[in-house]
DNA sequence: CATGAATGAGCCTTCATTCAT
DNA sequence: AATGAATGAAGGCTCATTCAT
């Protein structure tokens, strides 16, 4: 018996973000993806239960590579300031140097397709961050206790700024975003 | 010659509205739409072009709606830190207390189904707005030049709380809130 | 009360024949068709029962165009030769000048839409020629008792000339047209 | 994987061919032609690429078994007297036992649906035939030089015969075919 | 495991026709 | 008489999914 060939999984992924980045979501056929994957589609169903579990399951990859692209340069030693800087920023050029990804997001962020326990489960990963902040809390080094309120500065407005990135509206270099990092600090410290 | 009801109309944007916050884009197609607003299918298509029309057109609406909002109790007198606070509480109020038009907007503000000049058009609502930022920056009020930063810290993270608070995961009082305007204007202001 | 208006029907025949011809039987609606017409579908109905009607009306006019044109010139002291000739002429004549008619003739000659009794009434036209080409028989001018089957050989190939030279395929100038004229004289007179 | 069966090919293409004859192009819609054929509506489309394709190419299969029927006998040794006569006869008898093949060809022989290429590329079976006339026009045995003039003697009359044995206006047995057959003779030989 | 064939349900849209003014 | 609004049915076609090999 031979064994499910990762590869196909992998295009399939593929194919699946990028038709729904280009197509939206309406777009994104199964017979689509499947051609586009070079695959039959009935093949898709062998690796995934059906549109709502691919999906779902390709959400959660996603959100792993973020997680993985953020905490590339983790280390436990790191202050609150240098936590949430390297959180921010690593967000921002992991969006702007995918853009597929960056698409997805924002397609399926708010989406009713991705089911709460997905969303919950890519939270996971973010822990060692939010044990940082808590304690630095504690330590009267951040002003706000709400750990989701401090979240909302350090996460919304560097995705926002992504996309304006992106649209072309305006130019974030260095320098703006800089600029921003300094501002969510602001907020969250005083 | 029968007169274009805009019972009809109102109808069918509500019956719009509320199957796309349900069911997502995909869920709500025209005929779930008709049958909603108890019309024809056929009906639609005297008031809309087409699909894409009618959603561009529905998000125009909204927006109107949001801006109109926003703006009832604005007058040219307000400072800036009045005009920023009275923005995003507006901001947040209207969307804690329309929460279709939340869900809409989340789904249809990064869509690639609503027409770039349209969005274009929603924001003319705003000038005012624009108008008294910039203003004050010159006066030196304000710390950030860039105008869409300064709006991204506005508006990004009043929509992020507001859906938090419509999902549960925290209760946005005017406690929280009020905590949330200071952090933006500390973000903007220095 | 206002009177039926009869530039009002005249203007929804022509619509309807040009829609016909240029967008086949298929892309002929009666909403386009009403539009082209500058009359609203409801209009149609008042002139018409339904479509079927118009249709059948429509042929009957067209047809009696035809056989009014025809006979234009024709009178009773035609010999059998000259009221072929004169038929023959006529028909290939009318058809190159009336690309319309033809268009209509060949999409409806053989359909299901037009109705038996219809076809029939549009042959009452014709009846004069008919009644000279029994004269002729019995007088031993013409060799083919079946009348039927002379007037196919006076119909068929002008009509398809008529079509080869709409559509360039050949060009049926008078020297072609002639010997045309030859060859079905030839086939009936022996 | 499953074959493709042609058995269904052929279930689509009668069905369509006997809607199209009996309810007309119009009557004849995709859902019709499924249901006659029992078949999914979605399986034509693997089939086919769209409603025209199909039309064009159940017009192509058609064109292809009538210039079978009429070369089953036809062999290089014949006169050009026979050979006319062959094709003649042929087309009669292949109309008469084919009424739907008759109908569709009334149909669609004019049709704009039919794409010009496809008219062309079903000309090619007759090439034989041309070839036979051309010569017999150098060796003097046929009067008509222009090759589209005698093919519409030929052709026209005799499938405006089949047309009115069908419909009962005529009873066109072999004694009337015969008569037909040297009418269009001798309106091309002379 | 992998596939292309096959499907019923549903998509958006337009149809011929009628309603209400 | 004339109209634009309104409609249920149907149009062609594609969907997510399953079948049979």
């Amino acid at each position: 018996m031979r064994q499910k060939d990762e590869n196909k999984r992998e295009a399939i992924y593929q194919s699946a973000l990028e038709l729904i980045t280009t197509e939206g979501l309406t777009g994104a056929s199964m017979a689509k993806i499947a051609k586009k994957a070079h695959v039959s589609p009935a093949t898709i169903y062998i690796y995934f239960e059906n549109k709502e579990d691919m999906l779902n399951k390709l959400y959660l990859m996603i959100k792993g590579e973020l997680s993985d692209y953020i905490f590339r340069d983790y280390h436990n030693d790191l202050s609150i300031t240098e936590g949430m800087k390297l959180y921010m920023k690593s967000l921002f050029h992991f969006m702007v140097s995918h853009p597929f990804h960056l698409s997805f997001h924002e397609q399926f962020y708010n989406s009713p397709v991705i089911k709460q326990e997905v969303k919950e489960e890519a939270m996971a990963g973010y822990t060692p961050l939010f044990n940082l902040y808590e304690q630095s809390y504690r330590e009267g080094l951040v002003k706000i206790p709400l750990l989701e309120l401090a979240g909302v500065y350090l996460t919304s407005p560097i995705m926002d700024l992504a996309k304006l990135h992106r649209s072309g509206a305006i130019e974030v270099n260095e320098e703006v975003l800089n600029e921003a990092l300094e501002m969510s600090l602001r907020a969250i410290m005083g």
